[in-house]
DNA sequence: ATGACCGTGTGAGGAAATCGCATGATCGAG
DNA sequence: CTCGATCATGCGATTTCCTCACACGGTCAT
C-alpha cells in the first residue's frame, strides 16, 4: 500500500482479460507488448499474487486476476462517476463529445444526431468517427471515445456483456431484396421460407453482423442460404442484387440507390437487429454524453417514423 | 480520459482536504509542500476543474474539490476491498499487519493482541508501533499502518467521521485517583462533584485527550476543575497525585506502580472513553486484519473481566 | 519430425514524469 | 509596518515508464 495504483495498470489487465492476450490488449492501448508485460509484473508484484499464467503460447488469468478484474471494473466506473460529477462543475466552453459507430450507424443515426447537438448547443464540440463494429467497444474502454453504437448480439457485443452502460436505439427489421421482376416481388407478404431456394449475397463470414443475422435467421425458418457472393458495404449488396445475382436482407433503415433496380419486401418473420448505444459503465451522468444519448434515442426515433413505406428505395 | 489517474494524486486531494493545508498534508505523504502542490495542479489540469482556491494564506477546497474527495473515498475503499480480495489468494507466509496506537493502548491492547497472533500464526509478522494519538489515523491514511487503535471523541477522531472502518473494542471508565489518606478514600460511594474543590492534574489542553473528557465530565457535575499541576503520562499524573499535589481521572486499565501511594476510587458518574480500532475503510476484509481486529477485542475483553477489583494497583 | 510463425518475457537505453531545493508572492498577526 | 507563515514556480537530480532488440517456448503446416 505504500505505492498506490494507476488505474492504468488495472486497465491493461482488463483488456488482456477481455482479449485473452497481451499483444491484442498493447495494440488497444497502442503499446507495445513489451511495455503491457512490463505493467502487468509491476501489478503482480505490488498485489502480491500471480495474476496470470502460461496457457499454452498465451495467457490464462489466475482466479486472483479475475477476481482483480472485477474490482478494476467497479473502480473504473466509480472513476467514471467522479468524472461525470466534475463534468457538471467544468464551464461548458470546453465540453466536447465523441461518438463513434459502424458505417451505416454513422448515415443514419450519428450524423443526425450530432447535426441536432450542434444545433442545439454551438458551444458542444462533437466528434464523429467511423469504426468496424469490432473496433468501436476497444474505443469505448480506451478512452478514445465517449459513445459507441454497437449492434447488440454476435461476438462483438455478448447479450450479457454487463461491462457497459447500454441503451437502445432503435430496432429495425431486416427487408428482403430481390431483383425487379423477380416472381417474389408480387407477392402481397412474404416469408423468409419463400426464399429458400434462391442464391443469396451474404457479408463473408465473421466479418460482420449481417452475416451471423442471415444466417440464424435462414435457419430459424427452416433452411441454409446457398452463398452465391459476398459483399458487406449495403450499396455493393443491392447493386448485386440488382443485377439479378441474389436476394438479400438489408436493414429497413438503410437506403438503396434508385438506379438499382430492386423490389424491397417486408418479411413476416423478418428478423431484427438491435442497435445500442454503449457507454462506460458511469459515464452516462456526464451531461455531454446524456445529452449525446438523448439525441441518438430521438435520431432512432425519426428514423422508424420517417419511412413512407416498405418499398420506397 | 487518455490519462487515467493514479489513486495517489486523489490521496492527495484527501489529505489537503482532511489537513485543510497542503503543507500538513505533504507531511503526512512524507513529501515536500512543492510535490503537493505540483500533484494538485496536475489533478486539475486532468480533470479541467479547479480544485480548490486561495482562502487567506492557505487554500480551500472549491464545491468541485469537495464532490471530487467523495468520489475517491468511494474509490479508495473499492481499492481496498480489491487488495483485501486478492490477499486471500496471495500465499500466507508473506502476510504481514502492522497496528499502531496510544501509548496506553499499546501496553493494554496491542502488545497482548500480537502475542496472540503470534501465538496463532508464526508465520505472520505482526508490527507494533507506538504513535501519538494524532497521528495515528494519519498513518493510517497514508498506509503506513493496518490498524490504529483511537479514542473516540475529540478532535482528532470526530464522532461522526465515516472515513474509517471502526469496530469498538473498549469502553472503560475513569476511576477518581486521591492520594492515600485523603478524606474521600474513605467513601463506599464517590461521585465527580466530591472532588469539585481538590486541585487536579490534568495533560495541558489540547495535547491529549484526557484534558477533554475530564473537563467535559467535570462540567457536566457542575464545577470547573481548577487545574494544578498537568501531566500526561499516567505514571506521571499518578506520581504527581500520590505527593499529595491533587486528583487525577485514570482509565480504569491504567496501572499504577505499586509504590505510588494513590486510592482509586470507582465513580457513580464515571466518564468512559470508547476506544476503537480503525482502519482503512474495506480493508477490514483482508484475512490478516480482520484476525488482528478480533485480537484487538478479544484483549479488550480479557482486559475488562481481568481486574481484580477497582482498587488494584 | 522439422522449420516457420506467433506470442510472451527480459535487459538496456532514452524519454518523460516526479521530487526536492531555492526563490518569489501574498496574506495575517503582532 | 515588520515579521512569520503558506502557497506557487524554475531548475537540477532521481525515479519511472516506454521502446527496441532478442531469447524462449508453443503451435501449425509441409
Amino acid at each position: 500500500m505504500i505505492e498506490s495504483v494507476d488505474l492504468r495498470r488495472l486497465q491493461v489487465l482488463r483488456l488482456v482479460h477481455r482479449h485473452g492476450t497481451v499483444t491484442a490488449a498493447a495494440d488497444v492501448l497502442h503499446l507495445t507488448p513489451s511495455a503491457v508485460s512490463h505493467q502487468l509484473r509491476q501489478l503482480a508484484r505490488e498485489t502480491g499474487v500471480a495474476l496470470l499464467e502460461p496457457d499454452g503460447r498465451r495467457v490464462r488469468l489466475t482466479p486472483a486476476g479475475r477476481a482483480l478484474v472485477a474490482h478494476a471494473d467497479a473502480l473504473h466506473a466509480g472513476w467514471e462517476r467522479a468524472r461525470a460529477e466534475l463534468a457538471a462543475y467544468a464551464d461548458g466552453s470546453s465540453a466536447s463529445l465523441r461518438m463513434c459507430g459502424f458505417p451505416s450507424a454513422v448515415a443514419g443515426l450519428l450524423a443526425p444526431a450530432a447535426a441536432r447537438l450542434r444545433a442545439a448547443d454551438p458551444g458542444l464540440a462533437v466528434h464523429v468517427a467511423e469504426e468496424e463494429p469490432a473496433d468501436a467497444l476497444d474505443r469505448l474502454l480506451a478512452g478514445e471515445t465517449d459513445i459507441a453504437v454497437a449492434v447488440l448480439g454476435g461476438a462483438t457485443l455478448p447479450l450479457d456483456d454487463a461491462k457497459f452502460g447500454r441503451r437502445p436505439v432503435l430496432a429495425e427489421p431486416f427487408d428482403l431484396i430481390v431483383p425487379a421482376g423477380h416472381p417474389l416481388a408480387g407477392r402481397v407478404e412474404t416469408a423468409l421460407a419463400d426464399a429458400a431456394d434462391e442464391p443469396w449475397v451474404l457479408a463473408a463470414a465473421g466479418s460482420c453482423d449481417l452475416y451471423e443475422v442471415a444466417v440464424t435467421a435462414c435457419s430459424a425458418a427452416g433452411f441454409t442460404p446457398r452463398v452465391a457472393h459476398h459483399a458487406r458495404d449495403y450499396t455493393a449488396v443491392s447493386a448485386l442484387v440488382a443485377c439479378g445475382l441474389g436476394v438479400a436482407l438489408i436493414p429497413r433503415t438503410a437506403t438503396v440507390p434508385t438506379r438499382h433496380a430492386v423490389a424491397r419486401l417486408p418479411l413476416r418473420d423478418a428478423p431484427t437487429r438491435r442497435v445500442l448505444a454503449c457507454v462506460r459503465l458511469g459515464s452516462d451522468r456526464r451531461p455531454a454524453i446524456a445529452r449525446g444519448l438523448a439525441a441518438l434515442e430521438e435520431a432512432g426515433r425519426d428514423l422508424v417514423s420517417l419511412p413512407e413505406g416498405p418499398d420506397r428505395r
